[in-house]
DNA sequence: TATTTGAATGACTATATGGTCACTGAGTAC
DNA sequence: GTACTCAGTGACCATATAGTCATTCAAATA
């Protein structure tokens, strides 16, 4: 690669993290092209020679960080021995991100088809490990019959419930950190069969 | 009332009712002042006339329709003589208002703080009915044992998840029809005590 | 009938924002 | 060293949209 290469790819590189730093913050949806530029310090013709328009932009950043984050998740779940350690670490990472989870949550309803297809396809590839767990409980006799895959819907909906209002229910600081534990509790009490009491 | 006054009061009716169904059919966000106005056949200038800005239009229609909706809801749930049918004349009743509810759940995350607390103030209304059914069924034993409060959470979050999504899940009709009786099955399995099997 | 009132008009403004293009100047090739 | 190339520039454009205001004309009033 020569000199101008080099610059260009640089440059490209700037914008992708400057983007993704700005999407985080402020969402996809409420991110303009010019602050992207001006936080990059180039103009923002630029931005449109490096990316046609701002959904590739998007959509290469999104595709980025979904593959890390589903990735290092996938990674996470399998270390744990059981369902409730999967849901620790799975909600323990999505605390880490939250910002993150938080835009795209809330965003989610109003992306194209593309970048929803997107989402829902690694968010399916987490939901299986939970499924496949649910249903492993099911068939030990420690959880009750039902059906796995809503079971699991029921979870994710409820993560995503938070995740989406989450200025309704902390000022500042992790709705995650502050609901983990309930979280997790009534999900296990709803799925445990007990013949105690 | 003179014939001025009546005129007015004619011409603000128009407005709310036909500013209503655009919200309805496309949302408060992606539905514009011209639209409304063009749908009336007015002036853009009249509807200012009438309403000193976008916002005020949306919160008056917006308490209007939760204080209609909100009473039947509660009144059919009062009809009701357990946690499934109170479940079911609920949905029923989502179902019905299904583009209402679509649209509100969507865009919530992105309505100023005032809309939002009014629609979460209802909200909670009905969902007080959820919670206090829940605690009866586990005052007399019918029920496991659980924080009844993180429980109608996780039956509300899993219906908003469906009706936010809705496009995901059903290209045309109703989302509610098509998992209403999943979602009712789940989530009392999860709350029943089986002492059996 | 003459004067005042006020509902309605629609052209206009302000602002935001994604995207274009003619131009510049440093880097590259010969 | 000269001609060419291309990353980068920033003024400009197109469009969208909330909101304003001078003007109009029918209704109310005296």
């Amino acid at each position: 690669m020569n000199k101008r290469q080099v610059q260009k790819q640089q440059t490209r590189n700037l914008i992708l993290q400057q983007a993704k730093n700005c999407f985080i913050s402020k969402g996809f949806l409420n991110t303009t092209t010019s602050e992207i530029a001006a936080e990059c310090g180039i103009a923002h013709g630029t931005l449109f020679l490096h990316f046609n328009n701002k959904e590739i932009l998007i959509i290469e950043i999104l595709d980025q960080q979904l593959e890390i984050i589903s990735l290092k998740i996938i990674e996470l779940i399998r270390e744990a021995y059981d369902l409730k350690e999967m849901l620790n670490n799975y909600l323990d990472f999505i605390q880490r991100e939250e910002d993150f989870f938080h835009t795209i949550t809330r965003e989610l309803p109003f992306y194209s088809d593309e970048l929803r297809r997107k989402i829902i396809f690694r968010e399916s590839l987490i939901r299986k490990k939970f499924v496949k767990a649910i249903d492993e409980g099911i068939a030990r006799g420690n959880f009750i019959t039902c059906d796995s895959v809503m079971a699991a819907t029921f979870l994710f909906s409820t993560i995503s419930y938070y995740l989406s209002l989450k200025n309704i229910f902390v000022s500042e600081g992790s709705v995650i950190a502050k609901f983990k534990d309930k979280i997790i509790l009534t999900f296990l009490s709803f799925l445990t069969r007990r013949e105690d009491a």
